[in-house]
DNA sequence: CAGAATAGCCAAAGCGCTTTGGAAGTCTCT
DNA sequence: AGAGACTTCCAAAGCGCTTTGGCTATTCTG
């Protein structure tokens, strides 16, 4: 069943069906119900190839997949797509997911923009001065970044959480529980959420006259060997910290294990308290002692995104509108006053 | 630049220069390398929406993914993804996702083929007489299953690990040290991969006369939380296993954390086996104790699916060919002789 | 060397929708 | 009653590609 078709069942013209269909002021109300009802009837639904084709819209959004032998996708990134899902079902969006070499993503973005594969695309895991934010903002297609970058003279649509703040938060906590050393187990120090997070550790620090040493920062991607490694480093440290704050939940299990192998106990000698993005398989409650968190649920960001690309899309949403969510700090038995 | 351009350009018709790029014979090979050079030299790329409705061909690749506020995306997923991920971009496929309605994902694969959104799709973590199955295989779009189901009298192209043999690797692994009582912890029993490995460890129990009693078989999704209580079950029975094999990293984080919780000791008192998928984030060998593991990429597997699901459009993969993979057994610290 | 086959090209007809630029019909106002 | 302003609909022109059905030369057959 196709336009032709259905106009010529009803002896109306293509014209006048399809603007019927697609809510036109020009069309009585008496023929649009007529419409509206064959068109269910007979269950016709618009070619969207051809739709595509004439219109440019093609009812996606898109996002640029890193991908190479040596790049592992973060498992955030599918509870962040859970969430999108969520909003992007109930409105018929799809997603379309285009690999790119992670050495040359900028190809890519221009194909699909070219093409117009999709009507707008969300960015994820920024670096200041990103450049594929600076790409997609001069190929001005709409656009949100799931983070934020920094050291542009341009602003631009975001979605993130209250990083600096939740750090700042954490460390805060603990100075207040008598915490002198803190350390700071990070994510990919290139990536602006793990420097605002220790920028916002740094700023709490520095409130009580304390400083974040630079021996007391490590930052890597969010592996639980890398922190198993880091907790190990830190621990053996001639001057160990009495408390880390940790960038993600998978790497505080590398922590817990690292505080076992060393016959230290947590919250005894140390104090630990890290991200948590929420995932359903790995809850800090259920750590072996439950794991102090800054939570904040990735999926609702997911959700939230997806409901703001579909307002750009739509044109109901414009600007370079920022959005900050802030940041639960819940505390749990994986912190206490410090030793001594 | 589109395709009339060019041809003006070239003082060609539309239809020579259209069939001097897609390779067609009955154009001279002088004239297809003037084409060539031409298009290239001005970047002409021809534009996928026309095609698409020209075709019905739509250079995509499809995956309906089950959303909805109580559906969790397996982690899995993104490894997988990975893979697929890796095969793609080298073809320049893109991937859509489709969210559906978890409880109705038919009406989304009607939509996506009745749309020609997508060349093929693929389904993954199928179960026994697949509904899913039924369906694409009628709706008659190329698709490929990760995984395998039962019960069907028809034959379908899949991808699948030997799941059976794996967990009868391991089982046989066990009962040689001299492990008379030991238990599973699986995935959704509902699923086929989950049924295969009962199947396999009920088979290497039977080659020694022993047998898989029903209060020694604990079935959840996999989550830390479902393998600590599964363990926490089984270890405190009357007849506590000497031998556990768990059908995943995350749930065997769990059984770690129980068999602490309750004074025990691995391999000393339970010896260990879980199934690993590879994740770049969690690694068995870094276990308190190295797990030991029957191990099969799940990344390799994305990418062959990929591949086949390539080959299938393009035809050079037809019939209902199914590939097993087989599954290595890596033995580590986690497994010893049955205690006393 | 006539007739058949083949190679190489082209005009035009789709694919199924949206949108432009009217054209008729109906009302309103002076 | 005629001009202007709406209202409601339509024919036809795209969108940019592929593909069908020829139409010319050129080459091959017997």
């Amino acid at each position: 069943m196709n336009l032709k078709q259905l106009s010529h069942m009803l002896s109306l013209s293509q014209t006048t069906v399809s603007r019927a269909l697609n809510g036109y002021p020009e069309v009585s109300e008496e023929t649009r119900r007529r419409v509206m009802d064959a068109a269910k009837r007979h269950g016709y639904r618009p070619n969207p190839s051809a739709r595509r084709l004439a219109t440019g819209k093609s009812g996606m959004i898109g996002y640029v997949l890193p991908t190479g032998a040596a790049v592992d996708i973060d498992p955030h990134f599918v509870e962040f797509l859970s969430g999108l899902g969520d909003y992007a079902r109930s409105h018929e969006l799809d997603l379309v997911l285009s690999p790119a070499d992670a050495d040359d993503e900028e190809t890519t973005y221009r194909r699909i923009v070219a093409n117009r594969q999709v009507d707008a695309v969300y960015l994820s895991s920024p670096r200041p001065a990103d450049k594929r934010l600076a790409l997609v903002n001069t190929l001005g297609i709409p656009f949100i970044v799931h983070g934020r970058s920094e050291g542009f003279d341009f602003d631009y649509p975001y979605l993130d959480i209250d990083n600096e703040g939740a750090f700042h938060e954490a460390a805060r906590l603990l100075v207040q529980l008598g915490h002198k050393r803190l350390a700071l187990i990070n994510g990919n120090d290139r990536e602006t959420f793990a420097i605002h997070r220790e920028r916002g550790m740094r700023r709490a620090l520095a409130a009580s006259g304390l400083a974040l040493g630079e021996r007391h920062i490590r930052s890597a991607t969010m592996t639980e060997e890398n922190g198993y490694r880091a907790a190990r480093r830190l621990l053996e440290d001639s001057e160990p910290p009495t408390a880390i704050v940790c960038s993600s939940l998978i790497m505080a299990l590398g922590v817990v294990r690292a505080v076992r192998d060393l016959g230290l106990t947590i919250p005894g000698d140390l104090s630990l308290v890290a991200h948590d993005d929420v995932f359903p398989w790995l809850r800090p409650e259920n750590f072996p002692v439950p794991l102090s968190t800054t939570r904040s649920s990735i999926r609702l960001a997911g959700a939230r995104v997806a409901e703001r690309l579909a307002a750009r899309i739509s044109g109901l949403e414009e600007g370079a509108r920022g959005e900050v969510w802030p940041v639960d700090l819940v505390v749990r038995g994986s912190v206490a006053g410090a030793p001594g």
